[in-house]
DNA sequence: TAATCCGGTTAAGGGAGGGTTAATACCTCA
DNA sequence: TGAGGTATTAACCCTCCCTTAACCGGATTA
């Protein structure tokens, strides 16, 4: 899955630091667009879309905190952080009572903004839908999570086993799945029982895939199974 | 609206660090679970929901990080922080690289690490769809306020249990709504005397919710339940 | 072609999990 | 302190799933 391109905005008047940190953040794949000057930031935020913004404290023509605290009240969905030469413990708290998502002291690493910008960034992204996890295999499709196959409507329901060893499966799919390794993951020991009771799920799954002919679970003499499904 | 108290789980070795910060949070209104051990942790989240963690990276038995590696594994939306006496930059990098949200230095400042904190899970909990006052479930119409289902101008009124269980089953519709879940975001713990409470409220749902055949708590064995509603 | 092993299928049994009703404990408020 | 309502615990029965067994057929080797 292509993970698409974060689009941030740093405002930034220092123009070695601004260079430097504007280079280093498309290096690592990131939208950077460079301001030097608080007042272009609102009217930038009219008319553009960014996921994240980085804001000096310090500037020439206003306050980081001010501009914060006006980002804040018209656009309270966009998160952003604090670079700061001030490290005095008021001004921390003060970043965050504005609205900030955090808060770096200067001098800045590099990696350590790199990795927190991710952090925050992931964690936006995936607290929106916990996203279904459904598979295709054939005509069928399979719900991990309730734990049932779909086909042309209908529903059938699996078993907690029956539905681990399907998933064991769909991840080899199309390659050997030994009797060993199999028993040992979902069974937790490769004994001679378990071993009986494999076969016993194996006729199982075949029964609940038969609808399909191109899917098949294939035996390999002694050494255990085969998933073929199509594509 | 009354905001909820978070409810976090700290995790500390030493004594006197740990007690100064339970107390502390404590005093800013947050509900705190200090442990020493961290071998004690993954056994709290199988039982109990946390908002989040906050894990000492040197800990006497298990490494912070490798704990962190754990969690990140089972329990991916539980969100937790670091705090340390290391301050090199590997271990910031390492930190984030496990699934932390955040990194605080040792000595740790009590009021950043509130605001921190705060911003976090305020964060976390503006993302939540705005609470609907009635909704709709089949032919009934469950007003959430006044904990009461309407069908055809008769009113039926929920006990609060009744009202939280049908809450979160339909905020889960048509999907798994695992015991574990269930049972650690309403009664706070996953144990066998909660989880035979639970069966006493399904079948009080059923039985309130019979008048629409349409409407079905499925059970999945050993796994938890599906809330089936039309649409 | 026998002898043997492995795999496939079906059915039965046991044990854990779930459903229901009733009794008990707990709470709140007069 | 007692009444009314709610949640928890208890008791009992039923259902479901995994295992085990039994039996058969196909494959492999001598």
């Amino acid at each position: 899955m292509e993970s698409e391109r974060y689009r941030l905005l740093l405002v930034e008047d220092d123009t070695s630091l601004g260079y430097l940190l504007s280079e280093y953040l498309k290096m690592k794949g990131m939208d950077i667009l460079w301001v030097q000057r608080s007042s272009e930031v609102l009217p930038l935020l009219e008319e553009q879309v960014f996921d994240l913004l980085i804001l000096d404290v310090m500037m020439p023509d206003l306050d980081g905190f001010a501009l914060g605290e006006q980002i804040h009240d018209r656009f309270p969905l966009i998160p952003f952080l604090f670079l700061t030469a001030k490290s005095m413990k008021i001004d921390v708290l003060k970043g965050f009572s504005v609205g900030a998502v955090d808060y770096l002291k200067k001098p800045i690493d590099e990696e350590e903004l790199v990795v927190r910008i991710e952090s925050l960034l992931s964690r936006l992204n995936t607290t929106r839908e916990p996203e279904e996890e459904s598979l295709s295999i054939g005509r069928y499709q399979y719900d991990l999570r309730n734990q049932c196959l779909l086909l042309e409507g209908a529903e059938i329901s699996l078993t907690s086993r029956e539905s681990e060893l399907l998933t064991y499966l769909y991840k080899n799919k199309n390659r050997l799945s030994s009797h060993a390794d199999i028993l040992k993951r979902i069974w937790g020991r490769n004994d001679y029982f378990n071993r009986k009771s494999l076969n016993v799920f194996i006729t199982r799954l075949r029964k609940l895939l038969e609808q399909d002919p191109e899917i098949r679970i294939e035996n390999v003499h002694g050494q255990g199974f085969i998933f073929r499904v199509p594509g």
